[in-house]
DNA sequence: CTGAAAGCGCTTACAG
DNA sequence: CTGAAAGCGCTTACAG
């Protein structure tokens, strides 16, 4: 019953009002609206709704009914500062430019958003400063949780996720070595070396000899493929400093043809290159055709990550696997359980990869 | 001053904390705390943070120093569920694997992140109804402002945009008609209309009399697309409705060499091919090298968006350059003009195309 | 130009 | 299993 401080002149206000439920000045539907429908407290009606156990089954009940006759949201807001956190989750990504993440990301959002998240996506360029910029904003904001790409980050980033606790999970890689530390990180991903190995390996095993590595961006993950890639060529005894071909700009189709015919210059010749992306490896495709070069008679092609197109060069382009979609959506389901307070059954997930061949190579 | 309801046990605490600011039990720095340290009310913190004039310089300097000494951040969900308004920017957008909207996502990203508005990007699909229900879900936590791709909605959508009377800036179109509701809408885009028609006039200048129209996704810019090529090609008295090769699956360089090979098997032969989108006529190309079909000899090949690749193929490929970066950013802007609660210049921002010729028309 | 009061709409302990 | 009280941290009128 609302307490009109009642002035002669506002009592026929205070009636109508006594009559429905109070009306706030903001004209919204409440908690306290529902709960008087209900004909319960507004906590019971609050705790119902979200599920809470420990509400009476017929309770529970007439709040749903009351909650939908009435129209009832609930304000994230309010529901923020009160319980000190929100309803988003923050997932920070290198770039949307990179088909690689956009699968990812589509991944997230939709196992995500049916658990009642909001991405809120954060671009950090491949910048650790800016990583570390974003997530201080995004951090401002209370996410109820964050996926984050990669292991490798600034020390401040590393320090604000600690700090803030909110539950991380970090995406496309694992650790390499089992320190304690190491173990305490939940991840979802794959061995990048182990990938590189294993694609320079396939080379090899097609009798290619002067294998050459053309990496982009540079970013951690490049240079783990670079790493598996030169682990396998020594092992060979086949590497040499001047197979490595490494510009820090971001990957690119164009980058692709310019790399390829930088490295089709060089003597003696190359019979294979590893691209460390597929649009590089594309890219090295269009200009061979444009070059005339015989792909794969003149120099085998491989690129990473069996991106769109990869099958519709000529020839197809041999290329990595990578489980993008499903890594999306096993880190974001791993974060569901850890902002649930559960522990998952493994901290560390392998997704593996799959080395794809097709004409290339 | 704490009023601690002390009993014996508490009283050192009472006082350890009447010498410091008083501390909340997050142990959150507040606006109070700054007040404190500033030696002014919270409010006139709360002013001079957010640059409210009518607040002396010298307060305003003095708080900031407070504010900076203690390491105050305030918190949005606070302030959204004070001021109603949070410092979101809602942005609905088709589909992120369509390069073009990953470019207008970077540039609204760009114009917004450094006014202090977070983007929470919803991916529709190309659907109403998931557009509809993401917009619902989005105007739960009240944005600041609203950014949608198009100017073809459900009446839901309409609606709820109207409602919510949160500013909303229509992106990549601009409205046919000159109705009194159309000019009341803000958008920046361009015609997709005549950009059709600019396409396909250079076609025609280019001597080709059989122009097909291959489209996919069927979204309503692309059917714009059509009706200006249809337009142009009536006019010439060249139009058939067999030249009209629609598909409503989603544009890709698979689909592209698809319905490349489709088209080139209809009797009297096509000489020339306007893809509704980049990918779509990439995947021609592609197709057209393995078919062994000579572009543009045998027939011709445009794109539509000057997308990443187009340069690099064999032939380069023609196609209609969109200032997509531009529109995101022009929008954002307007946006922003819009939130501050002050009226654009122009309602409506065209922003044009170009028709880029290369070798493949 | 500055401030005291009230309130935004919810949830967190604390009782019973 | 349910509720009354207090509080989350800010801003909006309303005064002066």
């Amino acid at each position: 019953m609302p307490r009109a401080k009642s002035s002669t002149a506002t009592t026929t206000t205070a009636v109508t009002a006594a009559q429905g439920s109070r009306r706030r000045a903001t004209g919204r539907v409440t908690l306290s609206d529902v709960a008087q429908a209900a004909g319960v407290s507004p906590i019971t009606v609050s705790r119902a709704l979200r599920g809470e156990r420990a509400v009476d089954a017929a309770l529970v009940e007439r709040v749903q009914a009351a909650a939908t006759k009435l129209g009832y949201v609930p304000d994230p807001a309010a529901r923020a500062l009160a319980s000190q956190r929100s309803s988003h989750v923050a997932v920070l990504i290198p770039m949307l430019s990179n088909a690689l993440f956009v699968d990812v990301l589509e991944a997230v959002q939709r196992t995500l958003r049916p658990a009642g998240f909001q991405t809120l996506i954060g671009v950090t360029h491949y910048d650790e400063g800016e990583e570390e910029q974003l997530l201080r904003e995004q951090l401002m904001h209370r996410p109820a949780g964050l996926i984050v790409t990669g292991l490798d980050h600034s020390p401040g980033t590393r320090q604000l996720v600690a700090q803030s606790r909110v539950p991380c999970v970090h995406l496309m890689d694992l650790p390499a070595a089992s320190t304690p530390q190491a173990a305490a990180l939940h991840c979802v991903g794959f061995s990048q070396r182990e990938a590189g190995a294993a694609l320079t390996r396939h080379l090899l095993a097609q009798g290619r000899r002067r294998i050459a590595f053309a990496g982009a961006q540079l970013d951690p993950r490049t240079l783990q493929r670079l790493e598996g890639w030169r682990a396998v060529l020594q092992q060979a005894g086949l590497h040499s400093p001047t197979l490595e071909w490494l510009n820090p700009a971001p990957s690119s189709l164009a980058l692709g043809g310019q790399m390829f015919e930088q490295i089709m210059g060089q003597h003696p010749p190359i019979d294979a290159i590893f691209f460390c992306n597929d649009d590089l490896a594309q890219g090295a495709l269009l200009a061979a055709l444009r070059l005339r070069i015989k792909v794969p008679q003149r120099v085998a092609i491989a690129g990473f990550n069996d991106l769109t197109g990869a099958d519709q060069m000529s020839p197809p382009l041999t290329t990595v696997r990578t489980p993008r979609a499903q890594i999306g959506e096993a880190a974001a389901r791993m974060l569901l359980q850890l902002m649930r307070g559960e522990t998952p059954a493994l901290a560390q997930v392998d997704l593996g990869f799959e080395v794809v061949r097709r004409g290339s190579s």
